[in-house]
DNA sequence: TGATTCACG
DNA sequence: GACGTACGTGAATCAG
């Protein structure tokens, strides 16, 4: 053994970078035997293997090591709460492959270096110090930027995929500036990847521009008020924190403690091939196995065949048929154990809970029921009882053969919440809102709905039934032959065990057949992103906000109940008076009768059934004519608001937290939007001065306060954007009124002479072009004559020929692939495309739409999974999503601190991802209840 | 259970 | 030439 000195050449290998191009590169595959996920590990061995090959000449390194990334909290993390902030979640199949990789590079027989709480990076500079000191080369193989500071005197880098040198030269082409001040530009310019801030609107060109000039950070900004620029000296002076700041974050710290680690250690070795070779044979890599043990001169090893368990073909993988009879009643602890200790092993498994009902606030428990294997699975019963109502006498027991509840939570817990078993389930918001009301918090989760949604959104509905119908051909025990309906339904707990067995456990084995089925297809379908980025974390986020509700006052509902039921009696005597008889104002069968049979009003029409339609529209048009279809709408109106709010929300209201608690359908909606229901707080009403009055039920509880952020104009910002409409953008970016500029563009009218009136015509066009504008339906909502709005429409796609165009690109886009795309990948559907008939102008309007509600709706997905690290530090609470806008409740006092953190989460939201061309504005308010926060 | 109506973005 | 239309939701109500 060699002492570490002159002449000797360290390869350090960034070892993070490696799994992550392997994964991104790589389709995902699976163990043939087990399907556990190796196409990391795949890439990963071969990057390694082909480093190997490209090294062994006569510049071969003394040393090598293999370093990475260990926890994700660095001192960076102490320094700047956000840092890394935007990074998206590890994607759930790369997870279990990260011990593999460190398995490999020890295979490999190469150094394997990691330490807790550092990043690769500083565990690099470190060691790059320490070889330069004792008078050695060293080479850093990676392309990471942020090395870069280290090349120099002795040190360059390699980018493996290129097999290209970057050195003192090369540092300057990136960066403009020589290595001693890369992290001077670094600091200036920021890195919306890693979060660091920078100085605003200071890019890398200009940032080595300032520093060329300057010599360094130091004197630029003790000297900044010398700059010419007025904006970048205003920055400058004014951001300096901030910059010296990142400074902080994008310096390497060469100076760690290695206690456990030598320059010695890291010696050149040759792989020993037994070693090699079975592990490779045991990830079942054939080819790589077969092409290491020539390069090693050894018999490569047999690797046993096994039947490919998920099918590459979308056919129904080869699996024991689904058979109730085979589940297994789990009645003790030693029962359970082994199927505890099997999913542990195998790195997952499916779950599924059975309760007392579908409110997951308020409903018990009753069993769990687990899969690990097709055909393979189990339910522990918990609190069944023993008959199918309580005596007389209230005798309620338990029935035999159960584990107490306690006992099967404890075994269970583990499990649930080990990191490194992923638990798959159908719609697993419910069950980890179930079992964190008994102390479980499940993690990780993979969710079969979310998956199909990914995949199908605008085929089908994503619910077990249908999804196991379609896609395993088998149709599950229906819920209905075990608890009946209607009045006579019973609860879970009350089904015989033996047949809740059966049903709850082929729950959970359909789950774990479909995951099979669609994980590999995910990849395929082109939406893992969409999966692991926009569907998967919001999983969690949902389910802390439908846990905490928001606090609804019920004597402000029951006030206004009582004075929309005088005001309900009053009117009808009226309408009955003006009818001249009594009727039900609320049946729309009767009214028509009365308006244009009995009074013969003009314009009665019938629609299909038969019926006159006597919608507001037409009561409108009515009102001219006569008092009666006035009092109506009015009528109306208060009816609407009693029954829907102010009497059903009171229902809502949870007695033990005093809150209202909604439920958030993820999978619901085809476009991305979420949908909200039990009850829709989304549809509060606003737009009329007596509905928005409900708001003011909506309230802080004592020393909080509400605070409301909405994105303004979203959609036509995202239009401006997809359609590259040059003006419509450069409106955004001068801050105009973006309807009164579209309206003084189409009627030459100059915007110091512009009129409400035209003004709201024009925001009528800019809205219909959302949602795939006909002259019909524009007509109709100004109340002008059809030729003149398809006037407006002509005049519009004149003054705006990209918007044509992009509907035109978007229709044809659909009718090609029978689909269409958010900006995010977010697939949508559309099967009706090609359909004929009036069929056709609803998909091609859908189909033009969705891309539009679909980006907005991922935009404001991102700011949410974003959300809840960002506020970590302040007191505050998201409550709300509506589609826009997003409501918390935060401390008094600390309002202004949560509305500026959230409107930065808000208006980056799309950022790394999309580059809008044009900004995302957010306005907030704040206030004692929601009417006052709006 | 389906149609109608109306609340929201 | 006629069809029928703004996009996306959920809840309450009536009527069969």
């Amino acid at each position: 053994m060699t002492q570490f000195g002159k002449g000797c050449h360290l390869h350090l290998i960034d070892g993070s970078a490696f799994i992550f191009r392997a994964y991104h590169a790589l389709p995902p595959l699976t163990r043939k035997s087990d399907g556990l996920p190796i196409g990391a590990v795949s890439g990963f061995c071969n990057m390694l293997q082909k480093y190997v090959e490209d090294n062994a000449g006569p510049d071969a390194p003394t040393h090598v090591a293999v370093i990475f990334d260990k926890g994700s909290h660095t001192f960076r993390n102490d320094l700047y709460d956000q840092y890394k902030a935007n990074r998206e979640a590890m994607p759930e199949d790369l997870r279990p492959q990260i011990p593999l990789t460190r398995d490999a590079t020890r295979a490999f027989n190469i150094a394997c270096i990691e330490k807790e709480g550092f990043e690769a990076d500083d565990i690099i500079a470190t060691l790059a110090r320490q070889a330069r000191e004792a008078g050695g080369a060293v080479t850093i193989v990676s392309s990471d930027k942020d090395l870069m500071q280290l090349v120099g005197d002795g040190v360059v880098m390699l980018d493996a995929m290129k097999n290209k040198i970057i050195d003192r030269d090369g540092v300057f082409e990136k960066f403009g500036v020589w290595p001693d001040r890369v992290v001077d530009v670094q600091a200036l310019a920021g890195d919306s990847v890693d979060n660091v801030p920078g100085a605003p609107g200071i890019g890398i060109k200009t940032a080595a521009l300032l520093i060329s000039e300057y010599g360094d950070l130091q004197t630029l900004l003790d000297q900044a008020d010398t700059v010419k620029q007025p904006k970048r000296r205003q920055t400058l002076i004014e951001k300096r924190d901030q910059i010296e700041l990142s400074r902080r974050l994008v310096q390497l710290d060469d100076q760690m403690t290695m206690d456990d680690v030598t320059l010695d250690d890291l010696e050149v070795r040759e792989p020993d091939a037994d070693t090699l070779l079975a592990f490779l044979t045991d990830m079942e890599f054939r080819t790589l196995t077969k092409r290491i043990a020539i390069s090693l001169n050894a018999e490569a090893p047999a690797i046993p065949q096994t039947a490919p368990q998920a099918a590459t073909t979308e056919e129904a993988p080869d699996l024991p048929p689904i058979d109730p009879a085979a589940y297994v009643w789990i009645k003790t602890a030693d029962d359970l154990t082994p199927f505890i200790a099997q999913a542990h092993q195998r790195g997952w498994v499916a779950v599924d809970t059975e309760t007392t009902g579908l409110n997951e606030m308020t409903c018990d428990l009753v069993g769990v029921s687990l899969a690990i294997e097709p055909g393979q699975a189990c339910y522990i019963p918990l609190i069944h009882r023993a008959t199918a109502t309580d005596d007389l006498f209230g005798n309620d027991d338990l029935a035999e053969g159960q584990m107490p509840l306690d006992d099967a939570l404890a075994l269970l817990k583990p499990l649930l919440e080990d990191p490194s078993v992923i638990k798959i389930g159908q719609n697993m918001k419910y069950d980890a809102k179930v079992l964190s009301r008994y102390g479980i918090g499940i993690t990780p989760i993979d969710d079969t709905m979310l998956m199909s949604y990914a995949m199908h959104a605008g085929l089908h509905g994503h619910g077990m039934d249908t999804l196991s119908d379609r896609y395993l051909s088998h149709t599950p025990i229906p819920i209905k032959s075990l608890l009946g309906s209607g009045k006579s339904m019973i609860t879970f707990d009350r089904v015989p065990i033996e047949n809740a067995v059966k049903y709850a456990a082929e729950d959970a084995d359909i789950t774990l057949r479909l995951w099979m089925l669609f994980k590999p297809q995910l990849h395929r379908a082109r939406v893992t992103r969409v999966y692991e980025g926009l569907e998967r974390p919001l999983v969690p986020v949902l389910a802390d906000m439908e846990r905490a509700g928001v606090q609804v006052d019920r004597e402000t509902l029951s006030r206004m109940s009582n004075a929309f039921s005088q005001k309900m009696a009053q009117l009808e005597d009226e309408i009955h008076e003006l009818a001249g008889e009594k009727f039900n104002v609320g049946s729309p069968k009767q009214l028509g009768e009365i308006l244009f049979d009995k009074m013969s009003l003009p314009g009665g029409k019938k629609g299909k059934t038969g019926a006159y339609a006597t919608g507001a529209d037409v009561l409108e048009d009515l009102a001219t004519e006569h008092d009666l279809p006035g009092r109506v709408l009015d009528w109306r109106q208060i009816s609407k608001l009693k029954s829907t709010y102010t009497d059903a929300l009171q229902g809502h209201i949870n007695p033990d937290t005093g809150r209202v608690h909604t439920s958030y359908s993820i999978a619901g909606a085809s476009t991305g939007r979420l949908a909200s229901t039990d009850p829709n707080l989304q549809n509060i009403p606003v737009r009329s001065e007596e509905g928005r009055r409900i708001r003011e039920a909506f309230v802080a509880p004592q020393g909080r306060a509400l605070v409301s952020l909405d994105y303004s104009q979203i959609e036509l910002r995202i239009l401006a954007h997809m359609a590259d409409i040059s003006a419509l953008k450069q409106a955004f970016r001068d801050g105009l009124d973006i309807h009164a500029m579209t309206a003084s563009e189409m009627f030459n009218v100059p915007m110091d002479e512009m009129t409400p009136d035209i003004r709201r015509q024009a925001k009528a066009i800019n809205f219909g072009v959302i949602y795939g504008i006909s002259g019909f339906g524009l007509a109709r909502n100004l109340r002008i004559p059809r030729s003149e709005a398809q006037g407006f429409i002509d005049r519009y796609f004149e003054r705006f020929p990209g918007i044509k165009t992009y509907m035109a690109d978007t229709t044809a886009f659909a009718k090609e692939h029978k689909r269409v795309e958010t900006l995010f990948g977010r697939v949508i559907h559309t099967p009706e495309i090609s359909a004929s008939g009036p069929r056709a102008g609803f998909a091609k309007r859908a189909a033009i739409n969705a891309p539009i509600q679909g980006t907005a709706a991922d935009i404001i997905r991102r700011a949410m999974i974003r959300m809840p690290q960002a506020i970590a530090g302040i007191p505050a609470t998201m409550l709300l999503q509506v589609h826009d806008e997003l409501i918390f409740e935060v401390d008094t006092g600390a309002e202004d601190d949560l509305i500026a953190t959230a409107k930065r989460v808000m208006e980056g939201a799309a950022e790394p991802v999309v580059k809008l061309d044009v900004p995302l504005v957010v306005d907030a308010g704040k206030g004692r209840n929601w009417a006052e926060a709006h």
